[in-house]
DNA sequence: AGAATACTTCGTTGTATGTCGAAATACGCT
DNA sequence: AGCGTATTTCGACATACAACGAAGTATTCT
């Protein structure tokens, strides 16, 4: 692996929200607008840090109509990108603000598709 | 480990020099001096760069006269950065530009301290 | 086609950070 | 004590980056 790539792994997992993201998605795939729930951030602002995530490679997307599906990578993904996946979530298995994030998640899942997005418009 | 210990990690790996610093103290430990030949960067600089490694607990150090030394922590050191440090290690094991600096490190290593001290005075 | 929705891109703003040189500190030597 | 050396701290500057809102793109639904 090149410097250039290996930086690129360091700088995506140098940002708390990110990491918070990252580990969020080992629940599953998630859309923009459900984690954008999640961590209360603008939508332009979750879609910046799940694109620098994905271009690091620390994630897989994929596109059903509107929505946009972000996961953690399958076995394809380079090993170093999924090594690293597994170094955050090791470290931090205890940390409580994941385990808020944990919680939120299930009642985002909760929530009806359509309610989440009319919350968005209004906030 | 707490999220916040775990992103001071994150962040001393996310700049390339200090990656290339902590990589290139797999060779055994350094002193101050002898890193900034290396690096060709500011004393000052590379004093930055050590410290924040050291905090987050990648570098041990040890002060021996006037000279600091660095060096890769040992089995004391938190299991977080070990293994930040391994992943790091492994991922960039065939990057040139580590290479590089085994090969320029050599040359410092074959230096008189004396000497080495002597030219960063004169640059 | 037109309206609504989900996401991304762009432009701006404030904050964080890498870099340097100068000054301060710590240590050894004479 | 005073000098020279190694390192760190401080102050200044430039660049990088996270955050937002607005505008643009893509897709679905009527």
């Amino acid at each position: 692996m090149k410097m250039r790539e290996f930086m690129a792994l360091a700088k995506a997992l140098s940002d708390e929200n990110r990491v918070r993201m990252l580990l969020t998605l080992q629940g599953g795939e998630l859309c923009v607008c459900q984690i954008t729930e999640l961590f209360r951030l603008a939508a332009s602002t979750t879609s910046k840090h799940l694109s620098i995530l994905y271009q690091a490679g620390l994630l897989d997307s994929r596109k059903q109509g509107r929505w946009m599906y972000y996961s953690l990578p399958g076995k394809a993904a380079p090993a170093a990108a999924r090594e690293a996946i597994r170094w955050a979530a090791k470290a931090l298995a205890d940390d409580p603000r994941l385990a808020e994030d944990a919680a939120r998640l299930k009642k985002v899942l909760a929530m009806d598709p359509v309610e989440l997005c009319k919350r968005q418009c209004r906030s």
